[in-house]
DNA sequence: CGTGAAATAGCAACGTG
DNA sequence: CACGTTGCTATTTCACG
């Protein structure tokens, strides 16, 4: 049941129009992606089937891209995150960074500012572990340095919110 | 059937002790939330409600802290990605950032190095969005400064990773 | 870990704008 | 003609033995 192509989204149109039905749904499978096709469309005010077929619609659309548990951290022996910013010169903007797929401990692959430049979640078992990842960074060609920063407490963490985005605004701006 | 609760996490105990079958079905309900408890079991090797059990457990000990819907940004008018630095003196540690949690547009709230930083995670419908967020950032007390890393392309982004943590070295450290 | 009752998913046909 | 609703059947959930 599970697609081959997970990693790849061709989505040659960006999908729009999603009415506020679909943002409803969305939103609810946001909060628990194991609610009822009955009671999501019971909050959303639609019927079980109807609510189904949008679902699938979402899915094939590429705005749902699939559901995921949520799993502690630290329960599963990873309480040490940090954020890498990697400097690599002439880094190809695409295939090389992939490598580090292969490393359960990134989460995340961003490039910033140009593809000269590139942000990494990683979360490890402590210090040592991470300072083991880091080692391994440098073995990648067009590495010139990284900077890390630990994160000591993490207060929010939630998934892409498909709410409405905010109207500005909420607080009044300083007089000067 | 929600938990007003689930903003906190009291975890007294690490709730230690996740076995091999824990941890895969942590593993196949990263991958899909929405696996039946029997397609789990096949997979793992259990039979469905000694899976259903052990999620229970799971929950109840705080490891599976939930499920949810991934969502693509773009497709919900979110593809203004950027992660941002906060310098702030005198940052209470605590309540003051809590309320950034009420702007939809922040996903991650981190406090980094000693609570005099923080780095946020902030997705936007563009850059002009981006701009009044941060004009809103500065009204808080005790914010000095922020520099933001806007993300161009985004090469991965997965949950937390269940597996057990990798035992290096995969990759030869350079004869220097 | 099996079993059974209650609920759900998924499909087809039908009705409505 | 697209989309939502209703009714039906196989599957799943979940408490119990």
């Amino acid at each position: 049941m599970n697609s081959k192509t997970e990693d790849v989204q061709l989505n040659d149109r960006p999908a729009r129009s999603l009415d506020a039905f679909d943002r409803k749904i969305l939103g609810a499978l946001t909060e628990d992606a194991r609610l009822t096709y009955a009671e999501i469309g019971q909050a959303v005010g639609l019927s079980a089937p109807a609510v189904h077929e949008r679902v699938k619609r979402l899915k094939a659309a590429g705005a749902l891209i699939g559901t995921a548990a949520r799993i502690d951290a630290t329960s599963v022996g990873k309480p040490f995150l940090a954020f890498v910013h990697v400097d690599a010169d002439g880094w190809g903007k695409s295939q090389r960074m992939m490598k580090l797929k292969a490393f359960p401990e990134v989460e995340e692959i961003h490039s910033v500012a140009g593809d000269t430049c590139v942000v990494l979640k990683v979360r490890t078992a402590n210090a040592q572990a991470m300072e083991q990842f880091l080692s391994q960074l440098y073995v990648l060609p067009g590495v010139r340095g990284t900077r890390s920063f630990v994160v000591l407490s993490t207060y929010l963490e939630r998934p892409v919110q498909a709410g409405i985005t905010t109207n500005w605004p909420l607080i009044p701006l300083p007089p000067e």
